[in-house]
RNA sequence: GCCGACAUGGCUCAAUUGGCAGAGCAGCUGAUUUGUAAUCAGCAGGUUAUCGGUUCAAGUCCGAUUGUCGGCUCCA
């Protein structure tokens, strides 16, 4: 932002908390408050000095700071309502977020008619139109007047400030809130607004504290863009993979097998194949070997590994260790099978890197409120794989993982929509890690230097590491704009030691290897799930569980329908027949909400010919063509994967 | 695991607030033989998720269980 100040001068400010600073800079008392407002209808941050004794000027802004100044000032006003019709509410935490914001209350959950009396209320608030006016005092003095105020998490929140801090305020009316801004000048600005959910939220993200109440809201400085909003949070629920994938029967749920246990049908099951052999030829290709190793392995296996004193509650325990002779787990991870793999013969050093890969299904035991359709589910499969490395291959290695895993991306059309996030471990948590600090930090830098040189942008975060090891995480993001990992790709500099593996080098010494623990694709259910709404069920054609159907005109062109059919099969073309009695209307009818992209029309004059009409969800009516050709184009398509534009308005 | 909402034919939903479980789509049977987004008629389909309770009477009220959804936490 710049400001002009009286001298005719200009100055850049950066920071969304820099009003004290502006405050300084210019001379006390000439800036009021650090806020945002609206002109020609837009949020802005408008932290203009608004004192008569500078020019004001409207300068450039930040548009995400007055967007976040704009909703957090609407959750003042959502806290102020709950206040003024809850007063026994204690008020905890209520920042902006992507899509809104919220507020965390200590006192019972809200219904929806009592969110749409809160909603009322903050509608009277805005109309009376409070300006916010901003105050500072010394900590101890803050502590107090939140005591009087009867808001103990406020008190918990400054007491753990510095004991020097100046803590700001904001006032609206008779409503004081601990909060570092910017705001809006008045309550009057918001222009609209709406609470979306009610929903529980630990206070400090801590499991170990106490439960609060969420509400959830978003505003927005135009009525239009709120119900452009609102209209957008109804589409995206049309393209949930949960719902989607059911009604295209992908898959389904019992409720007496299982939560997190879902039934892949035969639709679902034909993707997730065309998505394996895939991978494998494609892993193949670039020299992995592969191994089929047990789904359960005695308890000695995961207590070398370590799993059984770090992952213990995750896993699913067969038998009881007081009782039981042998005790087994269902195993939750590939690693230490394939390790036995590796230290089945001696290796030397010209035989590294070796490459293991294996379609693995794995089990683990997620708590009972974690599960979600295909994306958290208790058992799963995933494109897994170890690389057996000696130390001076491993960023080359890595560095092949990485465009691995991007060929996967780019394949299934979907490299825009993710993020890199190199994993740390948390240096304040080491118990819940292996080795030591000085490897742990080497190898992050290492990764960052691979990273770097790739060229990827990528967040960093610590504590997410696996306990043996930093590893990079490719992010996606669901209809919810909910995150999860899709592919990982791990650096392990010591599980090798736990396991006794070795390679024998050069001059005849036994040498650790590395290990890069990593999948290509992910997991295919979750895979799955993100192309459902990724595409809404329209997938690219060499991912369509049927990719054409057959509709001859009527009864009478059944056989050439047939003989079509026939022909497509041999090329590989995933395609079946509507020989119903039916109007050739209604039968373009189903096939289009079955999402399938080509139909094949066939009548008197292509059985005549030898042709058929073609229609399909790219080009609308292609007309007729030679089946030959048209068998060409597709098998093409279907070969180069080829991902092209759907052009036709599907209907629902 | 925690906070909350929900559960009625295969699917989408109704049922007067405690008083005879009903419709559309899908399915089946028959008729129709169709040229680019819904042909007509008939039939069948239910222990209202499960178990227990209150009541003359429960889809509806109460309790437990299971599952689904939205969050929180977790996600090696």
């Amino acid at each position: 932002m710049k400001i002009r100040l009286k001298d005719g001068s200009e100055k850049e400010y950066i920071s969304a908390m820099s009003v004290l600073d502006i405050a300084k800079d210019i001379s006390e008392g000439l800036a009021r408050m650090a806020c945002a407002g609206i002109v020609n209808g837009e949020v802005v941050d408008l932290r203009t000095v608004v004192d008569k004794d500078c020019e004001l000027s409207i300068l450039t802004f930040n548009d995400d700071e007055g967007k976040a100044a704009y909703r957090h000032t609407t959750s003042h006003v959502l806290a102020e309502a709950v206040k003024r019709l809850y007063p026994e509410a204690k008020l905890a935490i209520g920042p902006s977020i992507d899509t809104g914001f919220y507020y965390d209350f200590d006192c019972p959950a809200f219904s929806r008619e009592e969110l749409d009396k809160i909603e009322a209320e903050m509608k009277k608030i805005i109309k009376e139109g409070a300006s916010l006016e901003r105050f500072t005092l010394p900590r101890k003095e803050a502590i107090e007047l939140m005591e009087k105020l009867g808001e103990p998490y406020k008190v918990e929140l400054i007491n753990d400030l510095p004991e020097d801090a100046q803590l700001s305020f904001y006032k609206q009316g008779d409503f004081t809130d601990l909060c570092a801004g910017p705001h809006l000048m008045s309550t009057k600005e918001i222009k609209a607004f709406k609470l979306i959910s009610c929903s529980g939220a630990y206070w400090r993200g801590s499991e170990k504290n106490k439960m609060l109440t969420r509400v959830y809201g978003t505003a927005f400085s135009k009525k239009a863009d709120l119900d452009e909003y609102l209209v957008y949070l109804e589409d995206v629920k049309k393209r949930d993979h949960n719902k989607l994938g059911r009604e295209m029967e992908l898959f389904t749920t019992v409720d007496v097998i299982g939560q997190g246990l879902p039934l892949l049908m035969p639709k679902g099951v034909t993707m997730l194949q065309t998505l394996q052999r895939w991978i494998e030829d494609e892993e193949e290709k670039r020299g992995y070997v592969r191994t089929k190793t047990p789904l359960m392995a005695k308890s000695d296996l995961y207590k070398i590994s370590g799993h059984w004193d770090h992952y213990k509650e995750g896993m699913f325990v067969l038998g009881d260790e007081e009782t039981d002779k042998e005790v087994f787990a269902l195993r939750p991870m590939t690693c230490p099978f394939q390790y036995y793999v590796y230290k089945a013969s001696q290796k030397s050093y010209r035989d590294l890197p070796i490459r293991y890969g294996e379609t693995s299904t794995l089990f683990r035991n997620e708590e009972s409120g974690e599960m979600h359709g295909l994306t958290r589910v208790r058992q799963f499969t995933i494109s897994e794989g170890h690389l057996i490395v000696r130390p001076d291959q491993m960023d080359e290695e890595f560095k092949g993982c990485l465009d691995l895993a991007r060929y996967c991306l780019q394949t299934l059309g979907v490299e825009e929509d993710v993020t890199y996030r190199l994993s740390k471990w948390d240096p304040n948590n080491k118990e819940k890690y292996i080795g030591s600090a000085e490897v742990w930090e080497e190898t992050q830098d290492r990764i960052r230097k691979v990273l770097d040189e790739l060229k990827i942008e990528y967040t960093e975060e610590d504590g997410e590491a696996a306990f043996y090891g930093p590893k990079v995480d490719i992010q996606a993001k669901n209809v919810y704009g909910k995150e999860d990992t899709m592919i990982t790709i791990q650096w392990d500099a010591l599980l090798a030691e736990q396991f006794d593996m070795y390679y024998v080098d050069q001059n005849g010494d036994k040498v650790r290897p590395y290990i890069i623990h990593r999948t290509s694709m992910g997991c295919y259910e979750r895979t799955l799930a993100w192309l459902i709404e990724k595409y809404a069920g329209l997938f690219p054609t060499w991912l369509c569980p049927e990719q054409v159907r057959v509709l001859p005109i009527s009864e009478k062109y059944a056989d050439y329908a047939k003989a079509v059919e026939a022909k497509l099969k041999e090329n590989g073309i995933k395609c079946s027949v509507d020989n119903r009695s039916e109007k050739i209307g209604f039968k373009i009818r189903e096939t289009r909400l079955d999402r399938i992209p080509y139909m094949l029309v066939v009548g008197q004059k292509e059985e005549e010919e030898g042709k058929v009409s073609v229609r399909s969800r790219y080009l609308g009516d292609e007309g007729q063509k030679d089946l030959n050709v048209f068998i060409d184009e597709i098998c093409k398509e279907i070969r180069t994967k080829e991902i092209k534009k759907v052009q036709v308005e599907e209907q629902q």
